[in-house]
DNA sequence: TTGAGAAGTAAACGATTGCTGACTTATTAT
DNA sequence: ATAATAAGTCAGCAATCGTTTACTTCTCAA
């Protein structure tokens, strides 16, 4: 839509290597399918974006769900990293979560990754992947967040947390909303700070 | 997905009515844009569920697109009206907006019209409509629950807010997670009370 | 050096997409 | 009752989708 540059253009010639062409694919797979959802994207224009053949699409991954799922995969990943480095409960955490949704240029990663996780293939079954990992999530940010006997409804609202950050990502990169979808890391410090409070238990 | 059984079925033989018809085809395309995407939606199957053939789409919209731009135009004002029903800067602003939230049987017109303001066709004149829309909401969301002198943040804080109940809607009804995908009204009401309280300034 | 297997390409396949023009059927004014 | 017109259907178009098959080219061990 805005400016999706072939970002991962390949060196005018390289040497042949089956797991660097898979992750290329999967590089340029994941930024595609974050920002355009599974439907919209087309396997000739990440074939084309990562400057190989279609047909390796269906060699690797055996077919384009395929290719979803294992985008999927490295979504969690990434995101269950972000979370462990950027963990509730810790005193600066509502600083560190403002940084990672602001600085545009840290952890791009983290942020297509949690773009991914709401973009469905119609595959019922990497659905309920999702789903199990998105509930996982948020308990994990529960218990970072919250006293040792959990009150009943801090997983709800660990959840909404959860969602609130979803949907600011979405905004600001889908949708591009102003100011916030430009808005840096100062700006979002103190609304966020507010936001994590009111919706994470006290430590 | 889930449970998308066709709620609009129309009687068996109905009169012929073009505005009818054209309404129907309208609230079944809203359904299916909001809940699968724009891409992953065909005109066959709209015009399936809704009882008519498919060239009916063409002829009363010109396009999909056509119809997703009607169907745009008509969430803009569901969630237009909807947000004036239930306008920040009264009393139980939170209240409402947890039972708008919550209650599955209440207003699901401004759920899915809310989940159709996220959704792209790849056209960019909607596009831009939908972020002037957007931009708009925020700012009428924004001086109703402000002073009358606003801060610098406001506009930030009550499009974060608008992102929350966004990315609340939407983990709800196409990830449906538990138990937010679950909760009740009644559940809602704290944690989203304590969330606008956050958001928004004090009145 | 060379040949066997891996890495990548080209072209086309059946299916499906959005869309259209010719057609049929129902409604209404006269 | 019947012609005129709107409402709706049907069949098929061209384009594009994901995928596959047959092929070429590179790489590295023997």
């Amino acid at each position: 839509m805005t400016n999706c540059e072939d970002v991962l253009v390949t060196s005018p010639k390289r040497r042949r290597d089956a797991a660097q062409t898979r992750q290329d694919l999967i590089d340029v797979a994941r930024q595609r399918f974050a920002h355009d959802g599974y439907a919209a994207t087309t396997v000739r224009e990440i074939a084309d974006q990562a400057g190989v053949n279609v047909a390796l699409i269906s060699r690797y991954f055996s077919s384009k769900e395929g290719l979803f799922e294992a985008c999927l995969n490295g979504a969690f990943t990434d995101v269950r990293r972000g979370a462990e480095e950027t963990s509730p409960g810790t005193e600066d955490f509502a600083a560190r979560l403002a940084r990672r949704l602001g600085d545009p240029a840290s952890d791009d990663r983290m942020r297509t990754g949690l773009l991914l996780l709401i973009r469905t293939s119609g595959d019922e079954r990497i659905d309920q992947m999702r789903g199990e990992f998105l509930r996982t999530m948020s308990e994990k940010m529960a218990a970072g967040a919250g006293h040792p006997v959990r009150a009943e409804g801090d997983l709800l609202r660990a959840q909404m947390l959860l969602a609130a950050i979803v949907g600011i990502v979405m905004l600001r990169n889908t949708a591009g909303m102003q100011p916030l979808g430009s808005a840096g890391a100062d700006d979002l410090l103190e609304p966020v700070t507010d936001l994590v409070a009111a919706l994470l238990p006290r430590v």
